[in-house]
Parts: structure tokens; C-alpha cells; sequence
DNA sequence: CACACTTATTGTCACACTGTCAATAACCTT
DNA sequence: AAGGTTATTGACAGTGTGACAATAAGTGTG
């Protein structure tokens, strides 16, 4: 990198601009896909729900600025969740207040606890996503928007990577990981090519104690699945997406 | 949205930054995919290759930004390119001088012409991807970096969407087309199986007048195609990628 | 004009992968 | 021990893919 001295920018140079990271946390809970959303005490949009989020700090990278709003708002470190960019927003009139630009990332919580409804400051709740998706529930500033976004690349993304054990914990079943697709998609996945599809892919692995998880559960024991190695592409697909299909079984 | 008076944010409250937009505007050009790279004419990283970039305006939309990035540097307009948002990079240290974040964008264009080498103030040019790739080139700040997540967009884009035709002019032959896709993946692709491919393809569309291009070329005419509608998916990839494999015909 | 050469298109064929559905296996409850 | 439930494994037909052969339609040359 050159040595010659550097002319220090006048603020005067450019224009006047916040930044700010804003997060869709996902989970999946009661077999549904949810997202975090909080109350809003403030104008503007006072009172409405949006995505948690703030200012990105002067030294902080926005991966990090990221992972401290998630550890903040859920108190999930970044290794336990899987975190990515999404894109940035930066309507001129996307905040009345003054220029926001915000950078949007999206996250996979596995089993987030729905927050402590203890009337503190700031109300946080798990809303299922399609309160937001049928418009049952209008989100603050462009939000609505970014999340739409957010689940858009989720889904697009459990097609070809193991991005979907995210939302389980290290070890789980292959109908566990069935349920978090069933979920996200809204649709049914047979079992049997689900569990074909997921012993065929290279992203997983039998976990060596093959311990059934506990519990009074009914029916077969099953076996315990970790992740192998990151996540890159499962090779194949574990299921294709297809249009939301009234669920029906039982 | 609440009537309330808004208080006007003071610049003290949030930190200073400046937001850029930068540019990785590919095309084909000699059967060769290339990235438009511009020569920096001030420290830092005086004379070596960045790519194309600016501020942000006051009121000006991030697309918007993009595209008046992209006419300026090109002449070419959106309607004629296809232009998309790769993500934001914020690492504090990118820029030496003052935070600086930027939203990066990737463009497709249809056979740019290579920019006049006039010895004008700006030298621009278009240059292989691979020579980035290799390492035989360093780019300024962070841009290698970003013309490799660009790259790797583009190139999972080129996959699942028509998005390969958009280097193509608005009518082409079938074999253009391969071509495209040959020389993004520096790979060799089956006539046969591409054909069928494209053919089977709801995305595009045999034109009406069959006319081949005139010109003095050589063997069998090929008939012209187009885009059906606007990108989407292609339902089924024109082509799996696969590893880069020596080029082996003629 | 017939021939050689080149690219475009159309077919063939074996094989891999997918969805549907049936058959077993292994627990839990009664 | 029987019945109910979930996990796993198989069986099969239909479809999509990669490799390659065959035919079509121009260009250029003796």
C-alpha cells in the first residue's frame, strides 16, 4: 500500500448518512417458521413492529455490528446461529428522519426461546411469517420489504445447502430436519425420499452414538444427524420447493 | 405513517461515514468474460486497477446510484444491461482515509466495447476476469474481494436464470448463448445437449423472423431467440457447471 | 456443379435421480 | 401380545442428462 500522506476527508465531501444493520432473525417454533420482530416506542412508527436493529459503530465491521445485534436481541452468539448478509437498503425516504442506510442481514436461530413477554422496555416477539406475508401485520419503515427479502433468499437457499440444520441443534433427526423444511415451505415432504435424500448428501453425517434423543415419544427410535463439515451445497437437493400444499396427515 | 413532528437527527448521533457504490460491470468480449477496471489516479492505491465507483447522492436511491455509475462509465443505460445489488462491505480499515461503506453492484452488458484507450485523465479498460483471478492483477482496497463474490454470483446465477442472455444482444443465436456460458465458466458445453436445453426452456423464445444474422460466416445458419418476459427462473438450468476443463475442439 | 468443411439441429440410448407407495423395523401404550 | 406411530428400506415407473451419432444447410474451392 503507497506511503504518501492521505487528505484526511472533509465531512463537507460527502453527504450526511447513518448507517444501521437491521436483522431478521428466524426460527422455527410450534412447527412454524417465526421471525423476531420488536415494538417500536418511538416515533416514527410508533407502536408498529420491525425487525431489531441499530447503528453500526464507528470501529465495527458490519459482520460484526451483525452478530452484536443478534447476541443483543436473542442472546445467540454467533456460533450457534448461521448468519449472512442479505442486502442493503437505502431509500432516500426509507426513514423521515434523516438518511438511513441500512444493511440487512438475516439469521437461523435454532429453537429460540420466544422472549419473556416481562413488560420491559421494549416488547420482542416470535411472529410467525405469514402473519407478515398476508399482510395480517404491516412492519415500520421498509421492513416489510427486507424481510420479504430475507425469506425469499431463506427458502432459496435451503434448496441448495444445508442452511435448514441451522435451525436444529447440533444433533438431530432427519424428521426434525424434515419439519424445519416442512415449515419454511409450508408444504409436506414425504419422509422416505427426505430421508434417502439427506443420508445421499455429503453435509451430513450419522452422529457416532446413535442415542435416540430421550423422551416419551411414540413410535421408532431415529438416529441423530450432524452437519458435516460447514455448510457449502449438499450436492444435491434435499427437496425441491414446491407450491404451499394443504397439509395432511394424521 | 405518524403525523408526529420528527426530531431531526444531530450529526453528533451517529457516526461519520460515507457511503459508496462500486461497480463490477462484466461483458464478453473475444469469447473472453471481462470486468470493466478503472486506473486510480490519486493515493490511495495511486495507479493500480479499482473498479468503478462513487458516492452516493444526497437523494439519490441506491439503484439509482448504480445505474448513473453504469451509464457514466459505459453510456450504457439500464434498459440495455441487467444490474443487481451484490451485498454491502464495511471492514473499518477499507478505505485509509475515513470509513467508507460500500454497496457493490454486478452488470451484465452486452459486448461493451473496450473503452478508448484516449490517454484521457482516467484510464479504463477490460480486462479477463481470470487475469484477477489468478492473482496476476491486485486490485485496489477491498475489490478483489468483491469482484470474487461477484464472480461467484454471477456464476450461480447463470444456473438457475436466464441471466446469461443478457449478454447477448436482444436477439441471439443458441450458440451465442453457449458461448457465453462457455467462456464464464471456462468450460466446453455440448451443442447438442445446450440446444435442448434452451429449447425446452420456458424462458426463451424462437424470434418470429427466423433470419440468421447475415455475415460472412461459415456452416449452417442458426436461428434467432430472445428473451420471453423478464428473467426469472429458466425452470431447469441451461447447463450444470462444472470444473474448468481444457478447451478441446477445432 | 460436386466435394470438403463447418456449424446448427435432431435423434438415440444407457443411466441416474425423483416421486409414489408399499413393506419392515422398533418403540410406546393398553 | 395387540395396536398405533414414527423411522427406514425397497420396488418401480417416468423423466431428465450426458455422450455421441446422424442429418441439414450454408460457404468456399477446384
Amino acid at each position: 500500500m503507497p506511503g504518501s500522506p492521505l487528505p484526511a476527508y472533509n465531512p463537507r465531501d460527502y453527504p450526511p448518512v447513518a448507517v444501521t444493520v437491521d436483522m431478521a432473525v428466524f426460527t422455527i417454533h410450534d412447527d412454524t417458521l417465526r421471525v423476531l420482530l420488536v415494538e417500536r416506542g418511538e416515533e416514527p412508527f410508533k407502536g408498529a413492529w420491525a425487525l431489531p436493529g441499530g447503528f453500526v459503530r464507528p470501529d465495527e465491521d458490519l459482520n460484526a455490528a451483525a452478530a452484536r445485534e443478534l447476541r443483543e436481541e436473542t442472546g445467540v452468539t454467533e456460533e450457534d446461529a448461521y448468519l449472512e448478509q442479505l442486502r442493503s437498503y437505502g431509500s432516500p425516504q426509507r426513514d423521515p428522519r434523516m438518511r438511513v442506510i441500512t444493511v440487512a442481514y438475516w439469521a437461523a436461530c435454532p429453537n429460540l426461546a420466544p422472549p419473556t413477554g416481562g413488560g420491559d422496555a421494549a416488547r420482542a416477539d416470535l411472529v410467525p411469517v405469514s402473519k407478515v406475508e398476508d399482510r395480517s401485520i404491516d412492519l415500520a419503515f421498509d421492513h416489510t420489504e427486507i424481510l420479504g427479502d430475507a425469506l425469499e433468499r431463506l427458502r432459496s437457499k435451503m434448496e441448495y445447502t444445508a442452511v435448514g440444520a441451522r435451525f436444529c441443534p447440533p444433533r438431530f433427526t432427519i424428521s426434525e430436519l424434515r419439519r424445519v423444511y416442512e415449515a419454511a415451505w409450508n408444504t409436506t415432504l414425504d419422509p422416505g425420499n427426505f430421508q434417502r435424500n439427506v443420508r445421499r448428501s455429503s453435509s451430513f453425517k450419522k452422529a457416532r452414538s446413535g442415542h435416540p434423543p430421550r423422551g416419551h415419544r411414540v413410535g421408532r427410535p431415529a438416529s441423530l444427524w450432524s452437519i458435516r463439515g460447514k455448510l457449502s451445497s449438499p450436492g444435491r437437493p434435499l427437496a425441491t420447493r414446491r407450491g404451499p400444499r394443504a397439509k395432511n396427515r394424521g
